[in-house]
DNA sequence: ATACCGTATTTCGTATGCAATAGACCAAGC
DNA sequence: GCTTGGTCTATTGCATACGAAATACGGTAT
């Protein structure tokens, strides 16, 4: 994929949208907590501070609504959308449902090269772990992992519904949460193997534990915090 | 062009959120096929014919791509979504597991109201299929029991991505489908009576099956028909 | 305190201008 | 024929400026 990347880089290197740069900058904002829930964003300010006019931070906003990270109120302007416990339990479970439907999917299309990948994943989570925890490394290692399941499941539309709550899940938990560690690693070694081997129903039926485990262990750790 | 007057026909004069109202028109004239798969949208013209500017417009376009029914080119504009056999069959797998979801929730959220609403729902439903009904309002009577199927379940996440992929999905096979008739509506009485009983792994298992078929039968009109 | 009133702030929509670019059209060259 | 190259045009993307309407704020009178 080398040669060819670097190529189809440079091919696609259309001029990004300032619009789209305002809005990747704008969520990563929000996800650091430099935008904090409830605050009010200014479009104004915003387009000052980002060295914009106004009309792409407003287009910005717009998207940032239909994926959950700001409420637009009438009249009123953007806020940071304040995340509430029972809304962070739901997308963990319509999560995790959407990830065990990928798993199946998954194990129906996997090829060699998916699983080789797929191995590669769960070393490097591995590795992380051992690396003396850094919780952040690893959630990161552990999205990708599933990112990549999601992606063999050959699904776009699943892959999109399940980008959008991940995002929206993660911001919430990140702060409050520790990754589970080992324990989810031999649980994505089993979903691994099952994918591997083709096996539909055992992939399904082991990610299925495995997120509603998950699931389970940031339920308590958001119960436990807020 | 002569969908000039189908536009204008659409014109809003609610002075609350214009963006919002040209988003539902446009929305709309796409469901309604007035503006077709893969037609360019042109700003200007759309500004003109819905009688407002060009900067609601284009926030109504950006969160029109993000809910999947318009692709957005780089400088080049709106374009109709076109909508492959492939990402309807994969619009109606994520539903069904959405929905199988939502049972299995609602059965453990359901009041003596809720399941009151519900055999309401399922009545209407078959009066409108013995009364040797029109397809479309089978199709209608469907998604409403459904959506309130969801609501019951208490989880808004949930609610709105079914929301979001249903309305894709039905807009694709509307105009292909004819409804599934008697045997989706006895399929419905019996997830109905688990939801009443609070009966959750019943509810799913009915549910899971119910959107299996219905799943199953559209994908064979979509290979047959496109 | 409470109700009322005026002002400041901000959104929302309008209008306009302009640089950049993708695509269409057309012409010449292999 | 079919590529290649150049010019033209339509459209986007962004900036800027402006006005109207809604809301919040703060002060004053009751």
């Amino acid at each position: 994929m080398n040669s060819t990347d670097a190529l189809s880089a440079r091919r696609v290197a259309r001029p990004a949208p300032l619009r789209q740069a305002v809005h990747e900058a704008l969520r990563d904002l929000i996800v650091n907590g430099a935008l904090r829930p409830g605050q009010h964003l200014v479009e104004g300010e915003l387009a000052a501070q980002l060295g914009v006019s106004r009309q792409p931070v407003r287009e910005a906003l717009q998207r940032l609504q239909s994926e959950g990270w700001v409420d637009l109120r009438p009249t009123r302007g953007a806020f940071v959308h304040t995340p509430s416990p029972e809304e962070a339990v739901q997308l963990l479970g319509t999560r995790a449902v959407l990830e065990t439907h990928s798993a199946r999917l998954a194990a129906g299309h996997a090829d060699t090269g998916h699983v080789e990948r797929l191995w590669q994943l769960q070393q490097e989570g591995l590795d992380a772990l051992g690396a003396g925890a850094r919780p952040r490394r690893l959630v990161t290692a552990n999205a990708a992992l599933h990112a990549f399941i999601t992606e063999i499941s050959g699904n776009a539309v699943l892959a999109e519904l399940i980008a959008q709550v991940d995002r929206r899940v993660r911001w919430y938990y990140t702060p409050i949460a520790r990754p589970r560690g080992e324990d989810a690693w031999k649980e994505h070694h089993a979903v691994i193997e099952a994918i591997a081997a083709g096996d539909a129903d055992r992939a399904e039926s082991l990610m299925r534990q495995h997120t509603e485990r998950t699931t389970e262990f940031y339920r308590r750790q958001i119960a436990g915090a807020p």
